[in-house]
DNA sequence: TCTAAATGTCTATTGATATAGACAACCATA
DNA sequence: TATGGTTGTCTATATCAATAGACATTTAGA
């Protein structure tokens, strides 16, 4: 916990980079042994800052639904974790975190067809231009919101994605009805920045958050590109694995 | 650059969002045409917010060197860079941005010994308590600091390393002297998080940036791990590719 | 050389952020 | 049931963040 101070003046205001910092601890199950966070002039103490700015940061946990402060006793923790996803040839949302989660499940929030535009184009090895179908999809883990997908595949082959991932509710099931029976991921790249509104709204994130964000073509098993996405994922949620 | 609004009254000032806003799309090269960033009033009709505080957001950018404003003539892009760090089996610091830029380095800035906590032990596959050597060490490249690492090796074959480190200036190098003729990276976890102090001073961040951290063990080519370290990138400088 | 367009500077006002102190309400337990 | 430890609420004050408007200064170009 203790380690570096709180810095001020920086646009981001303390009571945000406290709720970051003590959800962090909870995660790293620092707290584990009581199950609860410390008092609030303890924490205020620790990190030189009044108990207000502290009672700030646990309102914004209790909002995000980490904590819950009970007067009189303390503030209990109320949820921890972090999902560990891994990054291979073989790299599947279901089953990548599937042992860790009771349920997952994956929601269709939109479709539509779009022309390949050059980076599109460039990641999928097509021409600029060729007919495109986009899906906006929503990873969930027991109900919890883990990461927010658009998808580009060629339309000419798989022109029915839509209807036949929202009966399914997954990628790799859909791609076997259209014919692909397997695919390996070809390249990933991963990045971070900060919450976008679209990201606070579907990953119910509180403002600031950071989110990873993985860039991926999927190939068929000759080799031609079927499907890139641009994933975001929470990153206080996750972390990414990669087995080599 | 449009896209998603600006979110109000949630722990991150304006001008900061906006700042890593304006930042992102320097980046992805949104004003390669002129050179320039759009005009002040230009801006804050775009994000619906006062000039003085786009002015805030841009000055903060002139504080990381990004852009430089010229009266009278507009406000000017000094400096835009992603470096693109592969991570695979054979991951090394300069090998993998070296063809990006002109000259990488890699400097120590502390080193010390430590005997190893329960995680370490789990990581290296070792006893709990053995003598480890910490390396704490900076990386750059074309004289921009890139990244920040500590690294553990176990003591009893690397006792020399940090001297070895502190004149070759690379850790390849450095196993090489120290009789591991070569190395393979085992497992990456990759994470991201808000800017610590040392992030700050270290990687030349202002506060509420991001930071990429990759935790990582290397073995030998008996597979017995030889390294174990966190590294911590600056988020707006790098992206990870994992080839697959 | 005049003008339009851009950044620089100043004053003023409002709301959010942070500190400080005091006390109430509640819980567990000795 | 009395007490210590904890969260909840209130008032007050100072600073930061954001808006608003006016005008100065500099540059490029007609």
């Amino acid at each position: 916990m203790a380690g570096h101070k709180i810095q001020r003046q920086t646009g981001v205001a303390l009571w945000r980079q406290l709720a970051d910092r003590i959800r962090t601890s909870i995660n790293h199950g620092d707290f584990d042994e009581t199950g609860m966070v410390p008092p609030e002039t303890v924490l205020a103490l620790q990190f030189g800052v009044n108990r207000h700015t502290i009672r700030s940061a646990l309102a914004a946990l209790a909002q995000e639904g980490i904590v819950r402060a009970v007067q009189g006793r303390g503030t209990l923790i109320e949820r921890k974790e972090r999902l560990s996803f891994p990054i291979s040839r073989r790299t599947r949302f279901s089953q990548g975190i599937g042992d860790q989660v009771r349920e997952t499940r994956s929601v269709l929030l939109a479709s539509g067809e779009e022309a390949a535009s050059a980076e599109l184009a460039r990641q999928l090895k097509i021409r600029t231009g060729t007919p495109l179908i986009r899906l906006e999809t929503l990873g969930q883990a027991d109900h919890r919101p883990v990461s927010r997908a658009t998808s580009w595949f060629p339309a000419d082959r798989f022109g029915d994605i839509p209807e036949v991932y929202r009966t399914t509710g997954s990628i790799t099931k859909a791609f076997k009805e259209l014919g692909v029976p397997d695919y390996v991921r070809v390249v990933t790249e991963i990045t971070a920045t900060h919450a976008d509104e679209g990201d606070l709204a579907d990953l119910q994130l509180s403002p600031g958050a950071i989110v990873l964000v993985a860039q991926a073509v999927n190939a068929d098993l000759d080799n031609v590109p079927v499907q890139y996405s641009i994933s975001r994922f929470a990153a206080d949620r996750v972390r990414f694995t990669v087995e080599n």
